[in-house]
DNA sequence: CAGTAATTGCACAACGATGTGCAACTTAGT
DNA sequence: ACTAAGTTGCACATCGTTGTGCAATTACTG
């Protein structure tokens, strides 16, 4: 009993709010990488130059444990990011359905990007500032080459409004959901199907049909994720 | 000539490009401070993490001179912040006018916050971060205060879609303007006109009633300005 | 209970950034 | 031409962060 280990950095002050349901104290168990990945993302999102000993205080360990897992700071980056990619780019590809008007199309896409929540949002932050390596935007293509591409089609049939060109429509709808994702962070309450409506009425979707729209297909998603 | 002094800091290669109309090597001139003050910008939000010495030599000159102007950096952040600040609440409070429908109050609104360019996209991301101070999220207060009563105003006489709470509304509008704002300094063409629209546009009102009410006001503010 | 993997506490080197001091130099103003 | 302000080049101390090494301590597993 040297120093004061086991005991008492188990309830160390996390300070930030964290993920609910979760006994206090669960150290070692199987997976610490995975938990101080998760803080690590948190914390990330909260100061994008947290340091390394922060990232391992909020995850209650030692810096030295944080260097047991990934060999370096870029490399818990890229752990992170990969982490982000693998989860958006399964929830928006496993949002395509062939039958779904341009406005399904959008709304089931936002709330599979919703679905990624802090992840979809910290890989949108490390693309724009160079945080790893320079692969990171990379990263995001394939999902703003879809939104984009759902948008084009929704212009060309008359759905969504062309007061812009579909790419730039996308950059919008992107800050837009990120903007959003950030607050319900913070303090205000916003849903997945808020944020989905929201780019639907941007797109040029009357408020009453894009309400009607999304809570429609949000309704079938959980449906079907129930099944 | 001990060193290679006098002539080779003048074209130092700017690197990023900067602000149209200007000679090649215009140094010293009155105010080496004004255009520090403007490379810090626009390095800022290339890289919030710039360092003293990237700022520098970005805007061709030693570490030490930019020292000679700011005690710190946090002291250039400060300026920089308070230069933002002046330049946007001034923009903003000037587009106030009495007669204005919210349609036409929320253009001029955000036509004025675009005119701050730069310097309300710098405001904004120093208001995310904690960079220089804590004082920095108060200085946008007013602006986003002003923007929900605007829309709030919109909402309740019903021009305004209300699926959202207008401070929610507002703070998606934000994001979407900063997105834009972002895609012009990097390759896109987006104008004042195109970021106000897509406001509107998202707060419900029809894309040709947006673009009409926009184009008016947007015509109305540049003949006022050169009366 | 023994063995093994993980965690911990230091200590340390290497960097990069900040901020300051000072002497030499260049430029602008009168 | 002279002066004063501004700029420059370096040197230096200080800090915070990163990444490693290693021995001691826990905690899990068979």
């Amino acid at each position: 009993m040297q120093t004061k280990s086991g005991a008492e950095q188990a309830p160390a002050e996390a300070g930030h709010a964290e993920a609910g349901a979760a006994p206090p104290r669960r150290r070692h168990a199987q997976s610490n990488r995975e938990r101080i990945l998760a803080v690590a993302r948190t914390e990330l999102i909260r100061d994008p130059d947290a340091s390394m000993d922060d990232i391992a205080r909020a995850a209650g360990v030692v810096r030295r444990t944080v260097y047991g897992h990934f060999p370096s700071r870029e490399a818990l980056v890229a752990g992170l990011a990969e982490e982000a990619r693998r989860d958006i780019l399964g929830a928006v590809e496993g949002a395509q359905r062939d039958g779904d008007s341009p406005e399904e199309a959008v709304a089931r896409f936002d709330l599979a990007a919703w679905r990624g929540g802090d992840r979809y949002r910290l890989l949108i932050s490390f693309a724009q500032r160079n945080l790893g390596d320079g692969g990171i935007p990379a990263m995001l293509a394939p999902v703003r080459d879809r939104s984009i591409e759902l948008i084009a089609v929704g212009q060309r049939s008359g759905v969504f409004a062309d007061y812009l060109p579909a790419p730039v429509l996308a950059l919008a709808l992107e800050g837009m959901c990120v903007a959003l994702l950030q607050a319900v962070n913070e303090d205000v309450r916003v849903t997945a199907v808020d944020q989905a409506v929201a780019s639907l009425v941007a797109l040029g979707v009357p408020a009453a049909r894009a309400i009607e729209v999304v809570t429609r297909v949000a309704a079938s998603d959980e449906a079907e994720a129930a099944r």
